[in-house]
DNA sequence: CCTACCGATCGGTAGG
DNA sequence: CCTACCGATCGGTAGG
C-alpha cells in the first residue's frame, strides 16, 4: 500500500509491457514493435520501458518467448491428458485449429509465432537464431508424438514422420493465411480435413 | 550520348530502383524498405530515388507488382504452351518449387510475396488489399486450372477444387518455411510429394 | 520509475 | 536528377 515500488508491481509491470508487445507485434511485426508507441499505450516513459529489457532487442526476445509460451499453452497445454500417439495428436490439431481461428483473441494481428517465423527467416542474428529454434522445438514435439503412434501400431512402422511434419506444417500455414488474409469463413474445415487427409493415408519411407 | 537525361535512361534508372526495392524487401520486409538505403545502394540522392514514385507507399506497391510479375513469369510463364489441366499444373507445381529453392537468385530473401502476405495479412491500407488481391489471382489461377482437369475428366467431377487449392498453398508455404528458415535440402522432395498426394487422391465435395 | 537529452535516421519538400 | 533542408521519431543514455 506504500507508494513505493514493490519487486511485485515491477514484475507486474514487465508482464503489461510483455503483453502489449505480444500484441503489437502480431500486427506491426517484431521489428515494427517500437518503445514509444508502447510507453504511450502504457502510459509510461521510453526509459521505463527499455529500464525492464535493456534493449530493443532483448525486449523483442522476451516478446518472442511469450508467444511460444502462449501457442504451448493453448495448443498442447489442453491435450497434455490425453493418450500419446494418435489421440493426443489429433487433439493438438483441433487445439491449433481453434488457436489459429481465435488467434485474435490473444493476438490481434494472428499468430505471432507465424509471422516472426517469416520475418526472421532470411536476416541473421539472435532474433533469427531464436526463431529457428522455437519452430524446430515444436515440430520435433510432433514428431515425437508421430513416433509415438508408429510405436504403438496405429501408424505404420515404416511411417515417414518428417513428411507428415512437413504437411502438417503447410496445413497450418495455409489456415494462418485463409484466416488473417482472407477471413475464409472455411478455414477451419478445409485445415481439419487436410489433417485427416495426411493422417488417414499416411506417407511411408521410400 | 548526350549528357542531358533521356526518357530511356530515366525508365532504366526506375528498373534499377525497382529491382534494389524488391532485393531489399524480400530480407527486410516492404515495411523495412527506406529511400535512404535503397539511394546509398545505387548511389542516388533521396530524393532521386522518390521521385521516380512519389511516395514511399507507392515504390512498395510497384515492388510488389515486380515480384507478382516475377512470380508469374518464373512459375506459369515457362509452362504456357503445355496443354491445359494436369499436365500444366504439373508443369506449375515443379516451376513453382524451383522457384522457392532457387528464390536467392532473384530475391536474397526468398520470396517476397509470401514475406508480403504474412507482413500485411493484419493491417488495413492499400498494401493489404493489393496483396489480398495479387494472392487471389494467383490462387483463382490454379482454381481455373483445376476446373479444366475435372471437365477433361483427369479429375472426378465433383472435385472440391478449392480444397485442393488450401491444401497446395499450404504445401509452398511450407516448402517456403523449410528453405528460408532451416536451409532444409530434402524440402523440394517432400513438397512434389506432397503435391503428388493430394492430386493423386483429390478430395470431393462433401 | 522519471525528466531531459543525445546523434542518427526517417519520409518528404523546396527550389533548381 | 541534385543540394539543402524540414519536423518527427528512432533506440538509447545520464542522472536521479
Amino acid at each position: 500500500m506504500s507508494p513505493r515500488r514493490s519487486v511485485a508491481d515491477a514484475l507486474d509491470t514487465r508482464a503489461r509491457i510483455l503483453d502489449r508487445s505480444v500484441a503489437l507485434a502480431s500486427v506491426e511485426g517484431l521489428d515494427g514493435l517500437t518503445i514509444g508507441r508502447l510507453a504511450a499505450d502504457l502510459g509510461l516513459s521510453k526509459a521505463g520501458v527499455l529500464g525492464h529489457f535493456g534493449t530493443k532487442e532483448a525486449l523483442q526476445l522476451a516478446a518472442l518467448r511469450e508467444a511460444s509460451a502462449i501457442f504451448g499453452r493453448l495448443v498442447w497445454g489442453p491435450n497434455n491428458d490425453l493418450a500419446p500417439g494418435l489421440v493426443r495428436l489429433r487433439g493438438v490439431c483441433a487445439s491449433w485449429a481453434d488457436y489459429l481461428v481465435h488467434a485474435r483473441d490473444h493476438f490481434p494481428g494472428g499468430c505471432l509465432f507465424t509471422t516472426a517465423a517469416v520475418e526472421y527467416d532470411s536476416r541473421t542474428g539472435p532474433l533469427h537464431d531464436a526463431v529457428a529454434r522455437l519452430t524446430g522445438f515444436w515440430q520435433r514435439r510432433l514428431a515425437t508424438e508421430l513416433r509415438h503412434a508408429a510405436t504403438l501400431g496405429q501408424l505404420p512402422a515404416d511411417t515417414d514422420v518428417d513428411q507428415i511434419v512437413f504437411e502438417l506444417t503447410g496445413t497450418y500455414l495455409s489456415l494462418n493465411q485463409a484466416v488473417q488474409l482472407d477471413a475464409a469463413p472455411d478455414g477451419q474445415r478445409r485445415a481439419l480435413r487436410a489433417v485427416e487427409r495426411t493422417l488417414v493415408n499416411p506417407p511411408t519411407l521410400v
